[in-house]
DNA sequence: AGCGCTGGCGGATTAGGTGA
DNA sequence: TCACCTAATCCGCCAGCGCT
């Protein structure tokens, strides 16, 4: 098959195989180039100001910004001009995220960003320096120190992005089954890559047609739908986000693997071809 | 020549009904 | 909750057109 894939967009390298979490202590001078990965990343600023691109919506950063990234998100920093902007970067693949873990961070539908308080970022600086310095020694129980405190940041953004979403709490939510819900999470943060409804299921441990079944009465839709809601949602923020990027490969990157079905279903989801979509903006 | 787009075709996949 | 079955839909491939 066919398939062109914008290398400059893939951060995989990062990693080595064996690696699950690698700590990065940068500074930056100018703006990033727009991107995604293939594994989480968590970022807290340490000094300077920047705007986050994330998703195609623009967030200020400042010292003690500190959002988390998923595989399905793309973004770019772009620094304040003559300032520079020093941060820990943590990346590390979805092994590192067990599944209460994974329940609590994404069992609501929001951004992982935060801005702390000069205390808070204080304590959470002592985290990063702390996995940052047992990456670089090999010790006894290394890894374990290293997951705790990855584990003691994570739960920190989420209480603090609770708070915020106390109000946001949706009465009418419908309630959807924890298999289901799960299964949802994981096509959130795969719908990029070639994934079929047998897999899906599998994550929901139910057979594929009663989960077919059971996704269609919980969320109304159909889970090809749901699939596909994503991928051109995915695609009409990266049309948005980006003119460098063509069509074609906005249209592998958002997780088709064919240009004329790509055209039709947007065209068929919006109304409108992915190029006059965004001769629109 | 390359890109964006349309449309047709056929195989693969999925949805949903039924019965156990 | 699952297996079986059938109809519907999706998806990949290809040909072709217009535009730059």
């Amino acid at each position: 098959m066919k398939q062109i894939v914008p290398d400059r967009l893939m951060l995989e390298d990062y990693m080595s195989n064996e690696a699950t979490l690698r700590v990065y202590h940068f500074e930056i001078f100018k703006t990033s180039l727009l991107h995604w990965h293939e594994f989480y990343e968590l970022v807290l600023v340490i000094a300077g100001t920047a705007t986050h691109g994330l998703n195609g919506k623009s967030i200020p950063l400042r010292r003690g910004s500190l959002f988390l990234l998923t595989p399905a998100d793309f973004h770019e920093i772009n620094v304040t001009p003559g300032e520079s902007l020093l941060f820990y970067n943590v990346i590390f693949s979805g092994i590192r995220l067990d599944e209460p873990l994974i329940n609590m961070l994404f069992e609501q539908d929001q951004q992982h960003y935060y801005d702390f308080t000069e205390p808070e970022t204080k304590r959470l600086e002592v985290e990063f320096t702390l996995m940052q310095t047992e990456e670089n020694q090999q010790q006894i129980g290394q890894d374990r120190l290293i997951q705790g405190a990855l584990e003691r940041i994570l739960i920190e953004l989420v209480r603090a992005i609770q708070v915020l979403s106390v109000a946001q709490i949706s009465i009418n939510k419908p309630l959807i089954q924890p298999s289901i819900r799960k299964a949802m999470i994981y096509i959130e943060h795969h719908f990029r890559e070639n994934i079929t409804l047998e897999e899906v299921a599998r994550q929901a441990q139910l057979v594929p047609n009663y989960f077919s079944t059971c996704f269609r009465k919980m969320t109304s839709i159909t889970f090809q739908q749901y699939l596909q809601d994503l991928r051109i949602h995915f695609a009409k923020s990266l049309l948005q986000a980006s003119r460098l990027l063509s069509v074609t490969e906005i249209c592998y990157a958002s997780g088709f693997n064919n240009l004329s079905h790509f055209i039709r279903v947007f065209k068929q989801k919006t109304g409108y071809s992915p190029n006059v979509f965004r001769g629109h903006l």
